[in-house]
DNA sequence: GTTGTCCTTTCAATCGATTGCAAACCGAGC
DNA sequence: GCTCGGTTTGCAATCGATTGAAAGGACAAC
């Protein structure tokens, strides 16, 4: 006979060429000891002589699980982050692999969630074993409350008090410390911070920034804590109006390079120069921050680890496995101010 | 009795409180004909007050469905274009977007495809409705192949002789016109082209290009075809090796904004002024493009609704709908080369 | 009383797998 | 020949829904 009749699709197909019943062809194929090496080898060359592959989807529904994780980003309208961040694909590149590697699907939820609660009963859980959140946005409690009945699922964010999800975060007080340091060592005193301190991730960004200030003795002005959206357009307004309001500084601590960028190239165009007259600091370390002129000194965060690490969390809590916090290091790349990207001779 | 008691999730369990069969609920959710106006108050009621949810995963999976598109991003090892790209992201976001509305899941298959044919018997393909690649790659034959099976599919990309799937794409011979035109009319005479001409895209965009030399009586030097690729880093090394090669050209055609960018950087850490010595125009317009210093002039695709169209022709397919090509307006967005971002007095 | 018709509801098969338990098989020992 | 143990295999229920076909009920006409 023709080597595939018709072309075997289900398992009832593959038992019956290999004249067993289905519940051995199922045993066969997934190794079960009950099951003799002479039938496992006849129902497996079977299989693969007639490309045989089994229905994950039957398998998984009797199973009652799906190998499928859902992706939530947090852009809740306060907080104006946009996903078009670059921030964000690197997040999810990092995830999507990792995903793969764990035969495991990603599910993509991309619209903006008011209320997290919300998803209870929706999709992005019921269709997947395990939820992934990027950022807490301004939903501590309503996350507390998910988690609290029982759902796998991880955040990406900032430690808050009575936190009771597993949560996976940079050391943003760490990196806050770092940027504005290292500003205050080049012997700039004006520091301003950029961001909406009220994001759980940015208050601690900005903890750090006074940590900072405070070791070098120098008092904070109320005035240079500016109210900045994640969004570039917004953040250009933002920008726009700052300068109105003629506030003084000669630095900025950014929440992110996307910001930072917004920020050099709203000041460059009232006139100013960067660094000399005000020098910037970004964070995320995105893939242009390098190839901006001037180059962008920026805080990194190994994004595609941190992905990793919120896919072994998510999959531990679906196992049953109890799953602890987890910080990532925070690094600074400082990038001479005039010297953009690396050199030509030193591309490989 | 309590409201709810023991949680009603089977459509069973809601049958036995309504007390009529399964089959009577079902078809009283979904408002079959066959069922009495009281009945199905009856059971709608019930379903509400007990707060009952219809396991989508059973239904699918008995109607043989999914509500799953896979989307395919293309990033062979040929062209090297990486996802970090924000064009990818934006496409992503006006996919997810578009799916959303019509009650679709997305699932994102990220692994770089050596062989697309391999794809027939994976996930991508099994778990979901409909397959949505972005790019063609270098594999437009194996699509033919995977199309000519029947399974529901759309391509972005650009029209290749003997296509035999389903297509959206953009104007790219009229991208290429209006960027090469546009340095042209500027005065320019001396213009080079990146890219990979090998990629289909590229190829239409550089097809565009030559027409726009040719209408202004300009012969082209094959020297000034640059081969660059769409990762940042690479495209970097390309542009260096291209300035020791001792190019002459006073205008570049970028394949992409993160290209043109990464030629703005690596051109002026070489000591050219940009975009006096040599001007330079992208494609995509990425948000990131308007922040330049200079601001960048680039080719816009309106990719948010490229992702929407391209949703609406798979599931037109997976309908069994005829569902044509479609091809999307490119336009030029000039930006002032000092006059970066919008200014503040119109920035609202 | 029987039959026919129409409206409503139920029966039971089905989608493609997994798995506890019972049954069949096989060689050995009495 | 019969029973006993151990190894293999098969039966049938199950996951949670949909749906064609058959059954049930009410009512009118003959």
């Amino acid at each position: 006979m023709p080597p595939a009749q018709h072309k075997v699709t289900t398992l009832q197909q593959l038992a019956d060429l290999a004249g067993v019943s289905r519940a051995t062809a199922s045993r066969a194929l997934s190794d079960s000891t009950l099951i003799s090496d002479k039938t496992k080898s006849k129902v497996r060359s079977l299989a693969q002589k007639h490309n045989y592959r089994i229905n994950e989807r039957a398998r998984d529904f009797r199973l009652q699980r799906s190998r499928v994780i859902s992706v939530v980003f947090m852009l809740d309208k306060q907080s104006q982050q946009h996903m078009s961040d670059p921030f964000f694909l690197e997040m999810l590149g990092g995830i999507a692999d990792s995903l793969a590697q764990h035969d495991y699907d990603l599910l993509l939820a991309h619209a903006p969630i008011e209320n997290v609660e919300h998803l209870r009963d929706s999709r992005v859980f019921r269709n997947a074993d395990g939820v992934i959140f990027i950022g807490q946005g301004e939903q501590h409690e309503r996350l507390n409350a998910l988690a609290a009945q029982g759902r796998p699922m991880v955040i990406w964010g900032s430690k808050l008090p009575d936190k009771r999800y597993c949560l996976v975060g940079g050391e943003n007080e760490h990196g806050g410390y770092l940027a504005a340091s290292h500003l205050l060592k080049l012997g700039r005193r004006h520091l301003a911070f950029c961001g909406r301190i009220d994001l759980p991730e940015v208050a601690a960004r900005y903890r750090g920034y006074q940590r900072a200030l405070a070791e070098f003795g120098i008092a904070e002005h109320a005035d240079r804590v500016l109210d900045v959206p994640f969004d570039m357009r917004r953040a250009q307004a933002a920008f726009c109006e700052v300068l109105e309001r003629r506030v003084r500084f000669d630095a900025a601590v950014c929440a992110s390079d996307v910001m930072a960028l917004s920020a050099i190239a709203t000041l460059s165009e009232a006139g100013m120069r960067v660094p000399e007259d005000i020098a910037v600091v970004g964070y995320d370390d995105i893939g242009l921050a390098a190839y901006s002129r001037p180059p962008l000194t920026s805080v990194r965060q190994n994004i595609r680890w941190a992905g990793r690490v919120l896919v072994e969390s998510v999959l531990g809590l679906i196992n049953g496995e109890q799953v602890g916090d987890t910080s990532l290091a925070s690094t600074l790349i400082v990038r001479r101010s005039c010297g953009a990207p690396p050199p030509c001779a030193t591309a490989s």
